[in-house]
DNA sequence: GCCAACGTTGGC
DNA sequence: GCCAACGTTGGC
């Protein structure tokens, strides 16, 4: 199992955008590293879903449906890969970036270090705090998951 | 809207 | 291979 943040603009592709679709094509990313990371997604990891730009802030979860292929908008550009992902829970509580930073335990999260990389790993134990400070608990993860 | 960070491109 | 120019991302 892995964890993951991936982000989005929401006026672009928001996370009601992605509720409403109920799965979605993780494509269009043209970033050697962000593309890796996508290559390491493996079925059933764990993804935040963060909007940038526009309030930004950690606003959901979401899993790892289909592994790595051929980014279906550049057919001809092999460099370039897609995953899809399902939402699995809203937060109750957005996780926004000011809150991130504040938080000692979260000062080494690739989020701040790397902040223009689009879709990235996350450890466990940042992973675990930011559910928490979203008011996700696991027990309310392990019954979403079932549904 | 501005600007810092940083990835990419292209000239040499 | 170096580096200046340029484009993009994303916070504020």
């Amino acid at each position: 199992m892995n964890y993951w943040l991936v982000k989005s603009e929401p006026d672009t592709y928001g996370w009601h955008h992605f509720i409403a679709q109920g799965r979605a094509t993780w494509d269009g990313v043209r970033n050697y590293q962000a593309r890796n990371n996508l290559k390491s997604m493996t079925i059933g990891d764990q993804v935040l879903f963060y909007h940038s730009v526009t309030n930004p802030a950690v606003v959901g979860l979401a899993t790892v449906v289909r592994e790595y292929f051929q980014d279906p908008t550049v057919p001809d550009d092999a460099r370039w890969v897609a995953v899809e992902l399902e939402p699995v829970m809203s937060f109750e509580k957005t996780v926004t970036l000011a809150q991130i930073k504040a938080e000692p335990m979260l000062s080494t999260i690739s989020l701040i270090k790397q902040s223009r990389l689009s879709v990235m790993p996350v450890r466990t134990d940042e992973f675990e705090l930011i559910l928490k400070l979203g008011q996700t608990t696991s027990e309310a993860l392990s019954i979403s998951a079932e549904e």
